[in-house]
Order: structure tokens, then sequence, then C-alpha cells
DNA sequence: CTAGCGGAACAAAACGTTTTGGTCGAGAAA
DNA sequence: TTTCTCGACCAAAACGTTTTGTTCCGCTAG
């Protein structure tokens, strides 16, 4: 005998319960392994639902039991332009998917939000089991909403401004910084500038604290120029200007962070008859299609996106588990060498 | 007089009624503008919903009324890849942002889903109000496990096995085809060819249509190469390889769908020795940073990633309305004109 | 023989909405 | 006066689960 659902409707637990001739509430035990029952009456409910191809609705589960099996991602240096154009969208698009792929795989789907703290948010995106932070701002205002209404989050790289928030990922700031500077300094480089981004967060802040207490252990003039984000190339191209224009001789080691910048400002050196690696060194903090295909190709850090996005996605997961013990994850980045630094070692 | 929610617990629609002195039917009705309520009660009631801090739960809405506030977002170019890869992240990333945009704006969440036919889905993704799906591929089961379980959706790039299903968005395919083999022409080019990928969707399918009909409506004969999307650069330089062994003549434009497969052949015909614009010219039929940053910049078509989800996502709420008869809208792209076809119109 | 226990099942409450189908008057039409 | 209509409001059902509390029954310990 087999009942089938009664209408041409969604088939629910009592379809599934009707078929087995037994209660929803044994259905659901069954199905949960929550209560105690019968072994022969699990294989009937087992039967019954895969037969009529059931499968728990989740929104009434999620209004139950206040889970929806949806993470939020707000990635925050997108949400300071007005268009998601493309600053390091490699990194961030990379970073997204495999966030996405990790959720899935455990079981729950990714919601991209845009900052929930101007406008009207969508319901919904409150609803959510929990957020991850992408690069928080200083103090950043959407923590403080999440936080406000109780919603576990997550970050990528700390709140500077937030010493009592702990739940975020390191992304090896500083070990890749000195990393970087190991490498350059290797290859004979004995004057090292920064070039550091203007938003607010722990990547910008870090980098620049690891290399001015470098430069102080060196007994180096510390010499940090700033660019927005999301000047791009050119604005990589008005920071070499600035270099050339200095008076002081121009660096010969570069630590810059945003590969778009490092792109426009070897183009730039390039063009005023400054030789790469012979006369500067570059190093990108970001790997990006750009710094793989500029000319020469440009030695990167490596940010691992994939595998901080999957340690976000479990910690966050963890954290929802009520587990407040264990610790962030870390994650190891590479340093990726190319032509831009193709130097003998001294 | 103020009542306060009951407990530490989230405020309700009981709270509110409770402090309106009306019942929760009221609250409902006049929050969402549905039966009849005095313009006196509905003020009262949205004073209290105000200064309660009052918003209905997505997820008990969701249960009553079958629409949760959420768009699925699968793009398919990225399901073929084990992990998500940079492929054409350019337009993705922009694509996915503009999506996720564009339904916070008219008050949804944006899902990103993987392949939902593969494995265990979360059972939320079935839960969604509709979905987008970039770029399918022929037949495409995504689209059949959808359509089975009723859920709305729109496709951007038709499904070219399933004429049925029409409710996809153009993207202007054969117009972007019939632009760039008239801006080659116009230019002095007379044997131009064609690089195509070899996934299964409209993009490489309809260029590929549209190219043969333009050579036989000129006589020419048609060289078509395709090659893997997920080959990158040294994907473009295995075509230009077989370019050059052909025996026949290098073709004197190039129409190359993938903008990392342009890279690289225009990389690998320079190091032969031919100069570009002069010899051979070259379209790149997806603009990024990497044809923006190659040596010389590569010509390529606009695809307006943002423009295009913009359009989707509105599409599909108008499907979800009800409103079927509204066609598609159609986005028009725009062709960068570069180094890499910079010669004189004869 | 009876009280107690525990395995197996179920009825009903609960989650927070929206919607259906009322009730109750007051005024208008007959 | 009676009947209708309509505005304003509300009680209760419904959405599909999970969870709580209860019942039933057979068995064992006393």
């Amino acid at each position: 005998m087999l009942l089938v659902s009664t209408s041409g409707r969604r088939v629910t637990i009592h379809d599934v319960a009707r078929n087995a001739g037994v209660s929803i509430t044994t259905v659901s035990h069954a199905l949960n392994g929550k209560g105690v029952v019968a072994e022969a009456t699990r294989q009937r409910v087992l039967d019954a639902a895969s037969s009529l191809g059931y499968s728990a609705d989740a929104i009434a589960r999620g209004l139950r039991s206040n889970r929806l099996g949806i993470l939020g991602l707000v990635i925050r240096p997108l949400d300071t332009l007005d268009s998601y154009l493309p600053v390091g969208v490699d990194y961030f698009v990379r970073f997204a998917g495999a966030a996405a792929v990790a959720a899935l795989d455990r079981g729950f789907g990714l919601m991209l939000v845009r900052d929930p703290t101007t406008g009207s948010v969508p319901g919904i995106a409150l609803a959510v089991d929990g957020f991850i932070i992408s690069d928080p701002v200083g103090n950043d205002p959407v923590i403080g909403l999440l936080k406000r209404n109780g919603i576990p989050l997550v970050s990528v790289g700390r709140d500077v401004e937030r010493p009592d928030f702990t739940d975020w990922i390191g992304t090896g700031t500083v070990a890749d910084a000195a990393e970087v500077f190991a490498h350059l300094l290797d290859r004979g480089a004995r004057r090292v500038a920064l070039v550091a981004g203007t938003d607010a967060n722990a990547w910008n802040a870090d980098s620049e604290i690891a290399y001015r207490s470098w430069c102080a252990g060196r007994g180096q003039k510390a010499i940090v120029y700033r660019e927005d984000e999301r000047s791009g190339e050119s604005g990589g191209r008005i920071v070499a200007e600035a270099m050339l224009q200095s008076g002081e001789p121009v660096p010969d080691g570069i630590y810059c962070l945003t590969g778009r910048h490092a792109s426009g400002l070897q183009a730039r050196l390039w063009e005023s008859g400054i030789t790469i690696p012979g006369d500067v060194m570059i190093v990108a903090g970001s790997d990006s299609e750009q710094t793989r295909s500029s000319t020469p190709a440009i030695t990167s850090v490596d940010l691992s996106p994939e595998e901080t996005a999957t340690a976000a996605v479990n910690f966050l997961l963890s954290r929802l588990d009520g587990d407040s013990r264990s610790g962030p994850p870390s994650v190891k980045n590479v340093l990726r060498a190319r032509e831009s630094t193709d130097r003998p070692v001294v």
C-alpha cells in the first residue's frame, strides 16, 4: 500500500506518518535520531520518507528550532564602493566562492549581504545563523549591529579598535610582512618602503606596525605611502610619481599591499627608466591576476583565500555549536616569488 | 504607558499588539497595509512597533506565506571547476556582487549556491523564492531540478538544448559578435578566426553560430578553435601554437571569447615575431583586468555584468510577482577599443 | 498480587506570522 | 421597524516542524 501525498502539494511529515502508519512525532524522532523508536519502525519510516521523496521544510524547521541553515557573509572592502567594482576581485571572489563551497559542504547556504547598517535590511539578513565579516574597519558598525542583535559572528582580520572582540581569524599579516622584508633583504634591498591602503582595517594597520618595527630594528627610516584602495592602477602611478618627486632616492625595495597599486607603480617606474628588479624590487601583498600578468611578473603574497574562507566557516560553525573554547585557526600564506624580485640572494 | 516585551526574548507581534492595545491581526494589517484599519489605530500601531524596535520575523513570515526573501544564484561556469579558481573572475564577481546589491535593494537576500544536483543540498537551497542561473550548460540538470521542484527561475544566457525554456536574459552574444566582426573588417582584417571555449553554454554556441553565418555571408572559410576555459593563458598559447603550426597563414583578425585565452594567445604570437595590431588584430569576448593590462591592451567586449545582474534580478522578481507577460529585458554591451585593434579604418 | 520501571508510541503545545471567517455596531435603504 | 451594508476590529486556523508531557503496556522486583 502506498498512500501518496494528500494532493499536489509539497509532501510533509504528515504524509510520511500516514504512509508509515505512525504519528508525526515518531517520524520526526526516527528521522532525527532523537527519541527512542523501535528499529523496525525506524526502518518503516525511513522507507516511507525516501519513497515519498520527503525532506523536511527548512523554513518550518527554522521557525521551530531557530536554525535556518544560512550563514551571512559581508565583505567590508566591497561596501566602501558604490558598485562592486573589481578591487582585489581576485581575492574576494575566491574567498566568497570558497566560503560558499565550505558552507554547502557543511549543510549551510551562504548569503551575500551588503553593509546591513545602511538603509533597510531585508529581515532575512538578521535571521541567519551567523555571520562572517571579512576585513572589518575600525570599530566596525556592522559588528556592533550584529552583536546588539545577538547574532553570532566571526571576522576575518581583527577589528583594530575593538580589542575585546576576539573571534577573528588572523590572516598572517604580520608573518607575511616579515617574510617579505626578509625576502627583500636577502636580495640586497637596503631602503625598503611600504605602500599601504587607506581603509582602516587590520591588514593596513598591522602591516604598517610590522614594517615600522622592522625598520626600528634595523635603524632604517620608515618610508610609508598611503593610497586609496579604490584608485587602482592609477593610484599606483600616483605613488610612483610621489617617489620620483620626493627629492630622496627611490627605494630599492617596495612592499605594496594592494595588487593593483603594485601593477601601476611598477609600470610608472619602468616608464621613467627604472629597471625592475635591477634598480627596484617590488612585492605585492595580495596575489592577483594582475600581479601575475604584469611585465615583469610581480612577486606576491598568496593570501590563500580558499583556506582562509574554509577556516572562517569552520570557526563560525564551531561557535554555533556552542564551542567557545577552541581558538581561531591560523592560516599560513605563501610568498610567490616572481621576476620582480628575481635577483641572486646575497 | 510603555509595556516592554514580555522578557529578554525577541519582540514579537504580540508585544506590539499588547502595547498598542489591539489584536495581532490588526497589527499585521496595519503594518502590511492589508485589511482596513482606522488611521488613528494605524498610527498607534506604527508608533508601538517602532518604539519597540519590532520587525517581523522573516522565518515565521516565510513559513506562512511561502516567501523567504532570498534569491538563489548559481554561476554554472564556476561549478565545472573543483575550486573557485579565477576563470573570468572579473566578470563573475562583478555579476555576483551586483546581483547581491540589486537583490538587497529590492528587499531580498542573495544566496550563493553551488550546483544543487550534486550530493546533498541544504534543504534551504530549495526553499528560496527563486533562482538565477548564470550561463547554463546544454540541457542543464540544475534547471531540470528546479523546474521539477516548482521553483521559479530565470537564466542568464539560454539553455541551448531547451528551446521551450524561454525565461532567460539574452546577453547580446550575437549582436556583440556582429559588432566585433564589423570592427575587424573596418580595420582591414580579411581572414578572421574564432577562438571559443568548450563549455556547452549559449555564449560559445551562439558566438560560433554568428561567426559561421558571418563567414558564409562573406564567402570566407570558417576557422574555429576551441579550448577549455579552465586552461587560462597557457590555453591561449596552445591555440597560438596550433595557428602557427597549421600550415595555413596566421589569421589577421582573431575573436577570442575568453579573456585569459586572448592574453596568452597574444603573448605567444608576439613572441614569435608577429606584431599586434600590425600583423594580427585581437578582440576578446570578455573584458577583464587581464585584457586591460596586457601589452598591448586588448580590445574587448564589456559584458556589462552590473547591468545584466540587475536586469536578471528584476526579471526574476517580476516573474515572482506573477507577471508572466513581460519579456526578458535585453542588455546592451559595449566594445572597448584598445591598442590590439588600433589601426586606421579603411 | 502490586508497585515500579522503562520501552514505544502519540497528542498537543509551541515557534511567530498571515489569512480566513467571523462579530459588533452604526448608519442607510426598504 | 426591519434589513443591509460597511467600517473596524478580533479569534482562531493554518503554515510544517520539533519538543514536551502523557499514555499504554509488558515486565520485573518486592
